[in-house]
DNA sequence: ACCATGACGCACA
DNA sequence: ATGTGCGCCATGG
């Protein structure tokens, strides 16, 4: 079923590993509309496909973390792992960490 | 069709 | 810069 989830799943798999993406820029990506990232949280939170999908490298636009279901923690730990530094939950050099699928310039 | 929930984001104080 | 409140989207019951 190609519900707005599983593209969301679909585009996770895309970030390349050592990067993060924000919610909202996934959002965007999808439709663009307004709070659309809302509905990016539930459908990763649903997140079926846990080993699968790297939903721990989306963080929020403000350069935290955010929530995971297994604990924000894990993912932090997690992220750390892939070579990305954070500090107290907040992304070191965030700005360069985050990965656009638009490619910007 | 409506109400409630949720891994967010932004405006405002 | 920090904390609080409100809003919006998609999904499920």
């Amino acid at each position: 079923m190609r519900s707005f989830a599983d593209k969301v799943y679909s585009l996770c798999r895309k970030i390349p590993k050592g990067k993060v993406t924000t919610y909202k820029e996934i959002g965007k990506k999808l439709g663009g509309r307004g709070q659309i990232y809302r509905a990016v949280g539930v459908a990763l939170n649903k997140n079926p496909y846990s080993p699968k999908v790297p939903c721990h490298r989306v963080v929020l636009s403000n350069g935290k973390v955010g929530g995971f279901a297994k604990g924000s923690k894990k993912k932090i730990a997690l992220l750390k792992k892939e070579g990305v530094n954070i500090k107290d939950g907040k992304i070191i050099d965030f700005k360069k960490r985050v990965f656009r699928f638009v490619t910007k310039k």
